[in-house]
DNA sequence: CTGTTAGCGCGTTCAA
DNA sequence: TTGAACGCGCTAACAG
């Protein structure tokens, strides 16, 4: 096998062949076999491969999908990564990763950046979303698939979670075990997961009839450990919840160490409900009782949507709406109700003394 | 601006000149200011950027790079990703992310599919390295940075952590602290990283006159947190270490849920250090003690090889060697000479009761 | 300073 | 069944 670059041409000269003939027997055109044999043989010598730029320029296609995420340090997005790469891959496409930071105008840039035709779809996941962002999605000649929510009249494909229908879950289970302090933990309001967080735990809240407290809900900077700590004191130091849900795993984490430094129980004093169902979750001791926002299946849902209009453009605008699920896990396990003293424990609780 | 696709020659004809001076101006090429004025209005009026397949089929340069990984999953790779993607941007090119599973054959297709030059330079951490995974790197037509250990005979760009001096840190670290017990949980043996810990750990206990013993090591089956709790319960059935080294991050992760289990206190009754120093090291409860092979410098340096030998292809082959650090936390800090008790505490633990 | 033209390497008509 | 020739959209070398 040679290791300098060979072209069609050279392969042609080899096999004693028209360029025309190598391109159709490389490509499972009918050929003689007499020439297919001659053929394949030039082209094993000479290790060729078919230069994918050139292709790509005569074909119209990259073989190319390209996933933008906010941060690519973030777990959830980690998951949707490797969901989208499997996929992708499956179906002999490239994946092209795009780590614009939350703002805007760079997924503008980004997204003209896209129209050099570089790849050809992209699947798009905003932190924040703008009317200018909107505009330029629109307006992309090349479809795009959004994970994550969009104003109703905005005809682009996508998919997201019901991250509402989730913080009903996390309040009906602590509600369930008899908390009724249910404090809540959130990342920036002004993001779309952040609002949508908090309209759903006030909605819950009501629809519950448990009481609401401005001191018991608190903002974190970012979505984030260490805001998660300062967060996490603030809601401590002003409010005595028997039950904290986390619009994030992180910031759960975050809660969970605040606790046990001030020699609070989880579950015992404190109840701990997470969200994303990440790894971390599963890791942590105690481990996290979190909702499934089901990012793996968004990114696989979205995935399989860019791929389906790639295939028929003119195909009717998907939206699609994954429910979560409630993982119940150590930190809201076995809790009796609130202020009975704990005898049994679950035996699987970090630094017993 | 439009939104069909638009050309030079579109763009030429609307703006009265040559596709030659359309190029010229957009490149930033000396043009009179009339023609670029024209040129430039014509270009905003049609939304026209210049088709990238096109632009490197001529200019022979995608302007994309290529990073292998085993497992896109793995927070080691994750920060790797982040960092390599942060260094590439920033240089103008692309990230193609290619997930290969652990498996030789599957690294080498992606090599020969590499050089059908979709991309211009890959970055390549091996999980296990083959006499044909090194033969076909060799004869790669594109330029290759292998982050990981290599035989010393291949002339090939690379840079590794130094995993043998990370099991020193971790070994000193604890016989300074009076533990002398320190047994050892390492991932596959047949792995490039699980070989170079294991002969590290090996060398470390035996420079500080340290008791070996066959049953105070384990290989679990995987770099996993499954495999590690496994591998963790056959440890403590079969020794009584007062320390364990984990040879990564997960696998401490689950020999701190393992240890939670039987009620083993850390550090006082078993000191952990971990290995990678990522993220959930810090999450911890309490936090871990990690060797810091320094993936994201390992990452951003074999970055900056690439770019280098992309700018200029004859440069001499590069091997570099990252010093680890160690990162001092909760599940060794502040602990006395085993056997003695516990008073103090450093105030920062979990699950305080 | 500007326009014309020749390829980059490939797939794909059209003739033979 | 096979070969010759064209063009995808762009840049660069050459003319004018």
């Amino acid at each position: 096998m040679e290791t300098r670059k060979s072209t069609l041409a050279l392969v042609a000269e080899r096999a004693g062949v028209s360029i025309a003939s190598v391109s159709r027997v490389l490509n499972g055109l009918p050929a003689s076999s007499h020439l297919a044999e001659r053929v394949q043989a030039a082209a094993q010598e000479l290790g060729y491969v078919a230069d994918a730029t050139a292709r790509s320029l005569k074909v119209g296609r990259t073989e190319q999908i390209a996933l933008a995420v906010a941060d690519v340090g973030n777990p959830v997005y980690v998951d949707m990564m490797h969901e989208v790469s499997r996929v992708v891959t499956d179906a002999g496409y490239r994946l092209v990763l795009s780590s614009t930071g939350s703002n805007p105008d760079d997924q503008i840039t980004l997204l003209q950046s896209l129209n050099r035709g570089y790849a050809d779809g992209l699947l798009l996941s905003p932190l924040r979303v703008t009317p200018e962002l909107i505009d330029t999605i629109r307006s992309s000649r090349l479809p795009i698939v959004v994970i994550g929510s969009l104003p109703p009249d905005v005809e682009v494909d996508n998919v997201r979670a019901d991250s509402a229908a989730g913080m009903t879950l996390a309040v009906a289970h602590l509600a369930e075990l008899g908390r009724r302090r249910i404090a809540f933990i959130n990342g920036p309001v002004d993001t779309v997961p952040g609002a949508a967080r908090l309209a759903g735990y006030t909605a819950a809240m009501v629809k519950r009839e448990l009481p609401m407290n401005d001191d018991a809900t608190v903002g974190a900077e970012d979505f984030t450990l260490a805001a998660g700590l300062t967060a996490a004191e603030t809601l401590l130091d002003q409010s005595t919840p028997d039950a904290i849900v986390c619009a994030n795993d992180l910031l759960a984490v975050a809660a969970l160490k605040v606790l046990a430094r001030r020699g609070l129980r989880v579950p015992e004093d404190i109840a701990l409900v997470g969200m994303d169902d990440t790894d971390i979750a599963e890791l942590s001791i105690p481990s996290i009782t979190s909702v499934d926002l089901r990012s793996a299946k968004r990114a696989r849902t979205a995935a399989r949507l860019l791929l389906r209009r790639l295939e028929d453009p003119s195909a009717s605008v998907s939206r699609v709406v994954i429910e979560p699920r409630l993982t119940v896990r150590e930190s809201t396990a076995g809790t009796p109700a609130p202020g009975s003293i704990d005898t049994a424990g679950s035996g699987v609780r970090g630094g017993a003394a």
